[in-house]
DNA sequence: AAAATCGTCAACCGCCTGGGT
DNA sequence: GACCCAGGCGGTTGACGATTT
């Protein structure tokens, strides 16, 4: 349905643009975050503990982001603490990664990454982690999500041997029936390479086991977008901050405090202190110094 | 108009692995 | 080798909007 699909672009486009500080929702999450900043949570909204638990509020977004900016992950259990938020490490550490980290691509699948998706599912199984790999942008919570919700029900069936794009999320019985009969761009590739699953390779997780099996020049993971080459999400404002997290030898996500001071010392005064929250000192270091200067002899 | 059903997706949970001691 | 801890992964849940009845 055309008014549908609109809808969401505009839905999309709304989000992307509130994600300059934080992206709400989309898909019509927003109305649900507007409920829970009125204490209304997914589920229980604090653990026994007295963490939260639930939606994240724009609040606690701008947080972690802007603790993560300046500070990096260095060990994600102890950053709920320092960032000043009520959640467990897990769910910090999900929402960053999932949502809010820099060059996460949102909104519609291309043809090619559904293409991509399907290939590599019909190889490599639920390994969503690999998938997502080799498709700049996503998480594997997307992908994992997106292949349940539009490809798996859409290639189960054998009559759809042939599928079309995947924009068309949702519509009348009557447009499902024309979209199932107009499908026909997307096809499954058999996968050329044996399967090889996770249960027989050991590997790190920083190394997902399929990562060297089904592509010699794959060597990053979902976690760690080092493949650079492969970054050509157009979201050029996320793009530059992303290349900022980038180092050329180290890994953001593992390597917590690799950059240089340059780019330091601006993100530092830009995001940090732009995001207007203080923070708990920094557990390693002693309260307001050259944080950075100081990082080099101390991890390198 | 209201109720029922469906589709979506953020977030949680539990398990596994690897590193350190 | 045993234990602990942190990070990572995949399965699942559940709230909400959209659509159908």
């Amino acid at each position: 349905m055309a008014e549908y699909k609109l809808l969401q672009i505009l839905k999309f486009e709304a989000g992307k643009i509130e994600s300059k500080g934080t992206r709400v929702s989309e898909g019509g999450k927003a109305a649900k975050v507007k409920k829970d900043q009125g204490n209304m949570v997914r589920t229980p909204s604090c653990d026994k503990s007295g963490l939260r638990k639930g939606t994240w509020t724009p609040e606690e977004d701008q947080k972690l982001r802007a603790y993560v900016t300046k500070y990096g992950c260095w060990n994600w259990r102890q950053l709920p603490k320092y960032a000043g938020l009520q959640r467990c490490g897990k769910s910090c550490r999900l929402r960053w990664l999932n949502y809010l980290r820099p060059n996460v691509k949102r909104g519609n699948y291309s043809k090619e990454e559904e293409e991509t998706i399907v290939r590599l599912h019909a190889s490599l199984g639920n390994k969503w982690s690999a998938i997502a790999a080799q498709l700049p942008g996503r998480t594997d919570n997307e992908v994992k999500n997106h292949w349940h919700t539009n490809l798996n029900k859409r290639f189960k069936d054998k009559t759809l041997e042939t599928q079309a794009d995947g924009q068309f999320k949702r519509g009348t019985s009557k447009e499902k029936e024309e979209t199932k009969l107009n499908n026909h761009d997307l096809q499954i590739v058999p996968a050329s390479p044996p399967l090889i699953l996770e249960s027989s390779v050991s590997h790190s997780p920083a190394q997902p086991a399929s990562s060297d099996q089904f592509s010699s020049d794959t060597k990053d993971n979902n976690s760690v977008d080092s493949n650079k080459d492969s970054v050509t999400d157009d979201d050029n404002s996320n793009k530059a901050l992303f290349e900022a997290f980038e180092a050329d030898s180290g890994s953001f996500w593992t390597e917590p405090f690799f950059w240089d001071n340059s780019n330091i010392n601006s993100s530092n005064n830009t995001l940090g202190s732009a995001a207007g929250y203080e923070f708990a000192e920094f557990p390693f270091l002693g309260g307001e110094m050259d944080f950075y200067d100081q990082l080099d002899g101390f991890f390198f």
